[in-house]
DNA sequence: CATAAAGTCTGTAGCTACTACAGGGTCAAG
DNA sequence: CTTGACCCTGTAGTAGCTACAGACTTTATG
């Protein structure tokens, strides 16, 4: 297998921060990878899928014992991924939940946006999130 | 000025954690608290009315330090809240960025829960998250 | 060919926003 | 008068990074 990757292009390709993947190789989420004669890390296309998988992982919301779950039953296809899917299942509750609670604030931003009278006088701004009302 | 709350009472009525309100101490979020003979902090409804309104932004998704400017912005009434609706402004941009992030992750989870070949052979999860499309 | 810039290495410290002790003092009830 | 609930300070831990310091190696340029 062609090791052709460098950190830097591991993680230009994967759109992971260089320092961050030596961070999730020390917390074990990534393999130690192959090194070469001065100590150079090593890495395969596979690495690429991997981190890619992980940051979109990140993107989703999971958290990285999550990931660690989710990228060890990937790498056990034999095992049913029931596991798998009940692992999705909650955290699209999850998501579900935040999507609501980030609605909820988009409405009293919007309320305060909203409030026209420039002044702090009558924009009470502590009342007005104390409340959830504003200018009223 | 009654101030007649302990440390223990202001975080049951602020419903912020009691070594959270320490903390916001701390960190010069919050004005240090008067005490009394044996150096126990007491508070008065201001204080809860302040707390409140923190939790409340914590909530909206504020940091500490634009929650530190608007509680400034309402210290100084004679001062127009301009400031404070420009960050009200931004931060709605930013939650309605959040809603369609979560709304797209909500969208890849569903169709990874509706995926029902339950063995990771079938429902190969890297490629999935990575591609943003399942079992097809 | 030399040197400078860019990339890599390890290790440690810092960040945000908390949370959780340890080890002690204080106060109210039975 | 003791038990338990509360309070105190200070430090360390948490997640998930990010940013150095100080050293080495590789690559590009004059």
């Amino acid at each position: 297998m062609l090791e052709k990757y460098t950190i830097g292009a591991l993680s230009k390709e994967s759109g992971v921060n260089l320092e961050t993947i030596r961070y999730y190789e020390k917390i074990n989420l990534l393999n130690k990878p192959s090194r070469s004669v001065n100590g150079y890390r090593h890495y395969d296309e596979s690495a690429i899928k991997r981190l890619r998988f992980v940051r979109r992982g990140r993107e989703l919301g999971f958290g990285i014992a999550e990931i660690k779950t989710l990228l060890e039953l990937a790498d056990h296809p034999e095992h049913p991924c029931k596991e798998a899917d009940q692992l999705a299942q909650a955290h699209l509750t999850e998501v579900e939940t935040k999507i609501k609670d980030l609605q909820a604030m988009q409405e009293v931003l919007t309320k305060i946006v909203a409030c026209q009278s420039h002044t702090a006088e009558h924009c009470r701004l502590i009342e007005t999130l104390d409340q959830r009302s504003c200018c009223n």
